[in-house]
DNA sequence: TCGATAAGAGACGCAACGTATCTAAAGGAG
DNA sequence: CTCCTTTAGATACGTTGCGTCTCTTATCGA
């Protein structure tokens, strides 16, 4: 018998894989620790060695292998672009995770998850998008003074509402209308 | 020993009440048959009969307990004071069931709520929108051909989003923002 | 080469699931 | 009022997944 065994840093590697392999195939709530350490040809205990629980391995999974939302900015020269080029990342990286899994850790864990990945995404999309309001004013394309923090949410707020609402991938004609019809009209000098 | 023995419409009042306090006591993930069972004073198997798990017996105790999202309009003159009496209603609405619970079901029972509870809220809202809309056309206070479904929409949208998201009760300044800053601008004519 | 560390196998008790069986209340039919 | 059907409520079953332990032994560093 092949007695190999990993260790450390390739086994962990191996582990966060297995869960983000599981969650892809049977969904988060179909996702035991069971499945895990079967998928990772390990057993259980490895697996609680590092983790306290399912909530946990699955968020470190997810830390692991989902794109999280990069502060960097999008600079197309036009604000429009930036905009859709901001949405286009948002929307990407919800549905990396997808709406399912998103849904089953805010009602589980809604205490620890508000400190660790949901604020993270909606604070650095603030940040991306402060900077963008901040150019596209220098352009003189908008008034920054009227734009509230509402206001410069609303794009990625709409986009995270309507990923975890319609359970389908989001067709690129909605950012399109968020951007033309509702943020473009409401922010322009 | 009392032997008295609920039935029929009777014993499903109580089992739906004890469902739905349940509910309230413990909170969604941790809402079991047992303990609904329990506290409504009989055994699993009352429940099993009528429900065939978890997600239907809360199901069927939001459509008993919580108040469905009224169709009935509200009419107050103006197109601000209107908006604002549905969005306290929508909130009312979405708070009474609780983020948690709604994060539970849409996680774990995705495509049967897609067929009830959920996008009956957003269809009646929508319906309901639209009158008032059209009333404040007919006032002159908006350009309703301007108004597309998606910007009809928005108020509900963001609303759910912040009741989704952010997991205290909604200020009520949040809907004022949302009606003031946001939505009125957009339509106004 | 040896010793410390920790992987992996497995068993534990627990909780909740969903099903099935049994008894005796409840309520309707005559 | 009596009988008969329905079904509440109790209880027990097997299953799954949890989280904790224990034990052997592969792996790695000293």
């Amino acid at each position: 018998m092949t007695a190999r065994r990993r260790r450390g840093e390739a086994l962990e590697e191996s582990l966060l894989q297995a869960a983000w392999d599981e969650l892809a195939a049977v969904g988060y709530p179909k996702l035991t620790m069971e499945g895990v350490a079967a998928r990772a040809k390990t057993s259980r205990a490895v697996l609680y060695r590092r983790w306290p629980n399912r909530v946990e391995l699955v968020l470190a999974a997810m830390r692991r292998h989902a794109p999280m939302l990069s502060g960097e900015v999008p600079d197309t020269g036009e604000l429009r672009g930036d905009l859709l080029a901001l949405l286009r990342r948002v929307t990407s990286g919800l549905e990396a995770i997808g709406s399912e899994t998103i849904h089953g850790m805010l009602s589980e864990y809604i205490r620890d998850l508000d400190a660790t990945v949901y604020p993270h995404g909606r604070r650095v999309g603030a940040q991306v998008m402060s900077v963008i309001l901040e150019r596209a004013a220098e352009r003189g394309e908008i008034d920054r003074a009227k734009i509230t923090p509402r206001i410069a949410g609303l794009p990625t707020d709409l986009v995270r509402h309507e990923v975890l609402i319609t359970q389908r991938p989001l067709p690129d004609g909605v950012l399109v209308e968020i951007v033309d019809d509702i943020f473009l009209p409401l922010v322009r000098a």
